[in-house]
DNA sequence: CTGTTAGCGCTTTCAT
DNA sequence: ATGAAAGCGCTAACAG
């Protein structure tokens, strides 16, 4: 059934048929011939071929949600939560979304991202540095906005969670249970989202008057078995340490393992602060206190921009910009109140 | 950049362009001249538009996956693992994927899955009755692969797990552990993989000469906290059942829980075994003996089936048939063995 | 080996 | 309010 068919059907012109199916046309065609031609339309089920309309009208009313696609990452609920996000306000715009997937890196070339190409616009999640190449970046020739982690100088739309409020949330809830003597477990040295947390954590403890002995920042690697050896370096550096903020809910699963090895209790003899508020660790160790992350809103926010950005085609150029969401301080019983006692 | 330009560009004919980039008929261009084209693109950075081949070639060079899109559902890692499957198989084939959620049926309706329009081929999930909608499937005009639950008369190609050889393994199992006085905990009434489950386990215990109180086979409908009810009333109806087969993780997370709260034990005290090895449940119930179903691999058929069929184009009519692939136990600690004592 | 040409199905001026 | 016609960028059949 092509829109040549129809207009023969209904006896007018495929003009006419064109503005019936296009809502913001319907008005310009009579109310009878529109009766006739909607009666032919559902008789002979006609749906429009997309192929053709996106070639005339160069745009393929689909946004590009790009991920990385490795079994670990993926498998945490945050993307799901994400796409979630996306997908629900995206329902019911005329837009739909296609996952881009980010194996290697290589095959960023692969795709071409211009305007009716496509995708007309694009969800790029950057949350680990490997993928986010600037000159790919520089590449991408539609409303873009970033996720999770961005490039300094390329522009585009940030979104992402305020993790410097995340640190300094982490920060005052030790604090305010009385503890002095912390210890801070953060991924590796290129994680800007890592240096953030630690950021607004060391900026509390030092407005606080405190010092943070830097010895007691060690790194993991957002591995889960690193952080094992993060807790027995922190232990060995001083064994009076009464709580550790992990910069990740995956390394505060390391530690938390470490300290069922070694016997000792969580939040009895130290107390351990989380962050990303994960669903996975959550399930494993349900009493995490922990930092959450909007993702959910966080892609919400994302989509909702393109959209806009979209819909009023007065500006051609991208939009830049950075958003940062509040995150918030989920707690449970993995922080023990010192003060109480 | 379009064909025309890089023509111009080049000093060739739009035609020549077009077998440059197209690989099967790249041999049908001279060495140099290809040379000169590569260059070109190159240095322009062409990339086709994929709207106008498209329209030209009546294909869109992607497969749609079809999910409900609930958070519960989509939460759980089953539909990541789908995911992977499917990405990785396509990967490198030269097909996308495009994810199409699936929230009120009606959604269907917007979807038109007709050759060349939207998508050329499609894998759909219907772990839930309530999406198989015969109506849908049969408008369907794409060779279509169905995941986890299938229409009886449909003809499409169904791939699922052999959920009769599942429930047949679980029984095996807890007979050869000394199991005798067993109950059932299964899902809805109109779930069909239940209901193999099932009938798998009570094929093998009749072969076994044993019967099963069909007073102990409960319904739960695939809800965590309505197993703790079928639980009391397997204890209520018979106290000496050594073991409950759970027909699914998250059922037996139930079960698992209430025992707890009843301050017995698993599996000193009584014996659990589940189905679908549900990574979200593993991580709370780390001991939890389960079935495992092979979702990845399902996948990776799925994408296979209808890659193959795409590529031969031999047949227009759709494929049809089923397939069942092996689930496996996944040994724990949830089975006591009560022959050894 | 290369070029010319038709046309995929649609939207959109421009006439009427 | 409707129709005629151009053309989006590409591929494939045909001719040379």
């Amino acid at each position: 059934m092509t829109i040549h068919e129809m207009a023969k059907k209904t006896g007018v012109s495929i003009a006419t048929i064109s503005r019936a199916i296009n809502p913001h046309t319907r008005e310009k065609v009579a109310a009878d011939t529109l009766l006739k031609i909607d009666q032919a339309l559902k008789k002979y089920s006609y749906t429009p071929n997309l192929a053709a309309r996106n070639l005339r009208q160069s745009s393929t009313q689909t946004i590009g949600v790009v991920i990385p696609f490795y079994r670990d990452i993926f498998y945490s609920a945050y993307y799901m939560h994400f796409l979630s996000g996306v997908s629900n306000t995206l329902e019911g715009s005329g837009y739909q979304f296609k996952l881009l997937t980010l194996g290697q890196e290589q095959k960023w070339d692969h795709y071409d991202f211009r305007s009716g190409e496509q995708v007309d616009g694009l969800i790029v999640s950057l949350w680990f540095r490997y993928f986010s190449n600037r000159r790919v970046l520089e590449k991408i020739k539609v409303p873009t906005v970033v996720i999770d982690d961005f490039e300094e100088d390329v522009k585009t739309m940030f979104i992402g969670g305020d993790h410097v409020l995340g640190g300094r949330i982490a920060a005052e809830h030790l604090y305010s249970h009385g503890h002095r003597r912390v210890a801070i477990i953060t991924g590796p040295s290129w994680s800007r989202d890592c240096q953030q947390r630690v950021k607004g954590f060391q900026a509390f403890w030092e407005q606080h008057g405190e010092t943070l002995n830097q010895d007691l920042v060690v790194g993991a690697d957002y591995l889960q078995d690193k952080a094992h050896e993060a807790f027995d370096q922190i232990i060995k550096t001083d064994p009076k340490v009464t709580a550790i903020f992990c910069c990740t809910d995956i390394m505060a699963a390391g530690v938390l393992e470490r300290i069922k090895e070694l016997n000792i209790s969580c939040p009895q003899d130290i107390s351990v602060i989380g962050y990303d508020d994960d669903f996975i660790i959550n399930a494993r160790f349900p009493y995490l206190t922990s930092i959450h992350v909007p993702v959910y809103e966080m892609a919400q926010k994302a989509a909702q921009y393109i959209l806009e950005h979209l819909k009023s085609k007065k500006s051609k150029k991208l939009f830049a910009g950075t958003e940062f969401l509040p995150v918030r301080l989920i707690e449970r019983q993995s922080v023990m109140n010192l003060s109480s006692v």
